[in-house]
DNA sequence: GGCCTTAACCTGTGATCACGATTGCGAACG
DNA sequence: CGTTCGCAATCGTGATCACAGGTTAAGGCC
């Protein structure tokens, strides 16, 4: 188990970065949180170097950051730089459904309509998180029909930058968030007519509607979300700031 | 010379990233080009570790990629990838310019300004090497007065990823790249007048016109950049296509 | 009793080693 | 002379170890 990829087994550190990135997409870690190697390695029963690589993966890919010490922490943000996020989602993403619109085929709409299916169905259940991977499936499902592998990763580094801060948006609207579905069938309403422009005024519409929830100017549930760690990382007793 | 940074010290990783980076997008390798651990780790003089994880951050901005073998290359692409690059270029760097023609105070005009003289001024040197940094440096000092850090970025990883195919635009214009400094004093014009739009298409004519160097249907000269090495991985004697 | 000091632990960094897959070069064969 | 086979050098991967800076918490001193 050292030489590189025996056939079809992945290498250590692919493995490690491909579960570290889901669980920072949808939204599985809290801003702040300070990640070491040595316990990354311990759950992954890998020793500390694969972490180290996919770690340094995550950075580059502006996932993760390096405290000045040298560990790696969950990113924190303020509100100007959800703002800045938002703006740059729009941007790079109304693009992506446009060219989809024009491009996407009968299985992919089929596909698609299966997904918001899925989405409608799992509506209700126990936690926020499978409607946070169907949601985030959904949306990929559009980007990567648009045929351009240049947008697709970069689009990718922005979800893994506001992920941390996803689970806020469920936790707030509640059973709210089903109404996210109703904007999903506009965009595949337009994707079916071939509409590039009216799909991209829906697309943009649902990721204003789930961004504006953080920048609502109610900084409170943001810091509900992330204070707790950063409070008691601080030796303060856990109580709401 | 082994804790975490000595004070003033920057680690060793990410000197090599650093100066991989540089040279990547200053177009110092060719497509192509496979980097083994221990060729760079001598090159640099530190053990294969550092260099891996140098690698590794370069991997996840595209700047490279991974062989089936697991050994590391500069990517080759194909001129379909390079029209979804310049598209990528002209809406990202285009949005930028806007933001940067609204925010740009008379501090950076003037350094601005400076940038283009200097470019002026090592125009017919020995190489194109200055002329290519300091297109470099002229561009992201627009891109980073937009005070946007999530846009820089991605920008910077678009650069890297056509920084290897960047030579063959001055090799084949030769002094006309002289011209490219017309461009951009049309674009200081519009930042100064803070004409957003204006400075936005100035931009993109700059860009497609770069671009469009090495979409010009003559892949003759691409041929010529990147394939006397192909050729010689594939021991077929070194004569262009 | 409060504050400062000090020692032990934990962190990331970097080098070295072992292992197996890959690659490339040379020889032997067609 | 061209092709193919095989061996040897080289590659990436991953574990282990040593080291130094940073943090924490306990213990001693004022």
């Amino acid at each position: 188990m050292t030489g590189p990829r025996a056939a079809q087994t992945l290498p250590a550190y692919r493995r490690v970065f491909d579960a570290l990135r889901a669980e920072l997409m949808d939204g599985r870690y809290r801003p702040g949180d300070v990640l070491t190697l040595r316990r990354l390695a311990a759950d992954h029963r890998v020793s500390p170097m694969p972490v180290r690589e996919a770690l340094r993966q995550l950075i580059a890919e502006r996932a993760l950051t390096v405290r000045p010490s040298g560990s790696v922490m969950v990113p924190e943000m303020d509100l100007a730089r959800l703002a800045d996020l938002k703006q740059a989602r729009l941007l790079l993403e109304g693009r992506a459904t446009e060219l989809a619109a024009l491009a996407m085929s009968k299985e992919r709409l089929k596909a698609l309509r299966q997904t918001l299916k899925r989405s409608e169905a799992t509506r209700g259940d126990d936690g926020a998180l499978p409607n946070l991977t169907q949601n985030r499936v959904f949306h990929f499902q559009i980007y990567r029909a648009a045929g351009s592998d240049v947008l697709v990763p970069l689009i990718e580094s922005l979800w893994l930058q506001f992920g941390p801060y996803l689970r806020i948006v469920t936790q707030r609207v509640g059973t709210a968030w089903g109404t996210g579905d109703q904007y999903h069938r506009k965009v595949i309403e337009a994707l079916t007519e071939r509409r590039p422009a009216a799909a991209r005024r829906a697309i943009e519409r649902d990721i204003s509607r789930a961004m504006d929830i953080l920048l609502d100017g109610r900084p409170s549930d943001i810091a509900a979300w992330i204070g707790l760690d950063r409070l008691r990382r601080q030796g303060l007793p856990a109580q709401t700031a």
